[in-house]
DNA sequence: TTGTAGGCGTTATCAG
DNA sequence: CTGATAACGCCTACAA
């Protein structure tokens, strides 16, 4: 059953079919009445294919992220597929791990499917050198890129993030204030965001953002699990190392923090507070509960979709968006 | 840049074109050098939407699901994706929420859309009348359908899932050989797998699971948040029910026992034992680390992929297929 | 091995 | 307000 079966049968033109299908004004009540009838009677369902080569769309963003069952990355995709949804676009899931290369083959594949736009989900997708990022400025050229919790710059390419680097500073500067003064970080991702929530981290204590971080006890690089921080931190206290606070860039880490002083028998938050990162579901089932850093990842999603569709309505759209962090007050902390 | 401007530049027919692209054998490698050279300079990809219009296929599977940031689903959408892009297979997601209602316009979304097939991820997805189910049958005759987690009987309905109700019996069993007699179960679900679960109890328990449950204090449903469930235990505790042991249908409702425990000071698991369901990532998050049953999420899911392939080459395959679940012990349980 | 021509089902532009 | 017709870009018999 196709457009001329209706017209046919409606004894009309498959014109007339199309403007009754794409509710154009133009159309007597009457022909549109049986039009609609014959629709009705023999269930007819426009072709998308046909349409989407006519219009040269089919109303579908591409979503990229490393993994979708990381529980940030999930939230995210949960909020643009919601957001998108009520927009009229349809989502098409693409995970793509982290390596640069596979990223980039993927991108070529969903930019051949000819979405409306591609979205990057965690600002693991920017890389520091220009040449890694470059995939992503080509395919700017011919889709709007717009990219969840990270920034890169380009014309056509649409930042929206929370500021982690005061997320961080912030979280410092409350753990200082209730006390604390031996704080140590702990994270697990160099990418854009990393970068921003390690400086935010240094400042906050008063060291040198541009000075390696190599030899400082304090700070500390994971790309493991959870029991990995928890074996790390006991060498550390059986090495002799003091320190009376932990902030962590991921809740996962805290989570290592956590059962590290269980194990180590030291009492949170009395002898040691500890601060994670994302506000993620883990936080509240961890015992005690997980203060955490939000990052508004809600709100940012929201903007993300607001502002692809500012763009496929060729309004002037921010080429930035930024939104501030807000600290999860729970039970690891003193405050 | 389309195909005719590539024959164009290239000095042959589009049909050669087309069959270099389709890496058909008959090319001379002589002209697929020369076409694939211009393919190569002039950066041309095929429209997608031209191909799908004529071979009525985007190699398109859709995905729905309740909730994608909940983390059994989020993980399962994960390995589906995966397994489907390895065979040339893009996924379509679609989040509907619990409301049949609202399922069965997004099913008449996806199939609007024309994708390949469609792959129901939960057990969610099929209710306890037949009524509510018509629209996956009726979909069925357009489409083959994959359960993930749930079965529904049908012609063209794929149902791929985990012993549920084995799961739990055998849950309930160890605890009864590791001298627990008292043994409560909570659950959160009346879906398909919710209800195979509950029968798996009250079979272990030597109850009949024809008989209504609601008298029995032994067993309680849920549809409320983890504090609840702590606050239900606690009153339990206080009005003086007696229990040594909590099954729960879901890792969620288990952290709040274990939240419980921790509130009465009631040792776990020495004075009470603790069986979640899902193997999922908080099951290992929490503290003392959760026993949980593992419904083969993984296995499922790739189960269910390779069915749908088998289907897309018309060979013969299975309706319904079945996986038997395995208990992950941790440190919630004495065995 | 290669080329020609018809079909896939819409939308949109003109006439009328 | 309605209808005829030309795109849209590809695939694939069928012919050469």
């Amino acid at each position: 059953m196709n457009i001329y079966d209706v017209s046919r049968k409606a004894g009309v033109s498959i014109a007339t079919v199309s403007r009754v299908i794409n509710g154009n004004s133009n159309v007597t009540e009457k022909t549109k009445e049986k039009v609609l009838k014959v629709i009705e009677d023999y269930g007819y369902t426009p072709n998308a294919f046909a349409r989407g080569l006519g219009l040269n769309s089919m109303k579908t963003v591409g979503i990229m992220c490393a993994d979708s069952s990381d529980p940030f990355l999930a939230s995210a995709i949960y909020y643009l597929e919601g957001d998108l949804r009520s927009n009229g676009y349809d989502s098409l899931l693409c995970c793509t791990g982290y390596e640069v290369d596979v990223r980039e083959k993927y991108l070529d594949l969903l930019l051949s499917k000819r979405t409306d736009a591609i979205i990057l989900v965690g600002s693991n997708f920017v890389e520091g050198s220009k040449e890694k990022n470059q995939y992503i400025i080509d395919a700017s050229q011919r889709v709007p890129i717009a990219i969840v919790n990270g920034a890169l710059d380009g014309n056509n390419i649409y930042s929206t993030l929370c500021d982690d680097y005061n997320g961080v500073y912030g979280a410092v500067n409350k753990l200082k204030e209730s006390g604390c003064s031996k704080i140590l970080y702990l994270y697990n991702s160099k990418s854009y965001s990393g970068i921003k929530k390690l400086s935010g981290y240094l400042a906050a204590m008063g060291m040198d953002p541009k000075e390696p971080t190599e030899g400082n006890d304090y700070v500390r690089f994971f790309n493991g699990d959870i029991n990995e921080v928890k074996d790390y931190l006991t060498t550390l206290h059986n090495n002799g190392l003091e320190f009376d606070a932990i902030v962590t860039a991921d809740d996962n880490l805290a989570i290592g923090a956590i059962k590290y002083a269980k194990a180590c028998n030291i009492k949170v938050p009395e002898q040691l507070s500890i601060i994670g990162y994302n506000n993620s579901l883990i936080a509240e089932c961890s015992d005690p509960e997980l203060t955490s850093v939000d990052n508004k990842l809600e709100a940012v999603c929201s903007n993300c979709v607001s502002t692809l569709m500012g763009v496929f309505a060729e309004q002037e759209v921010p080429l930035k968006t930024v939104f501030s962090a807000e600290i999860i007050i729970r039970e690891t902390t003193r405050f």
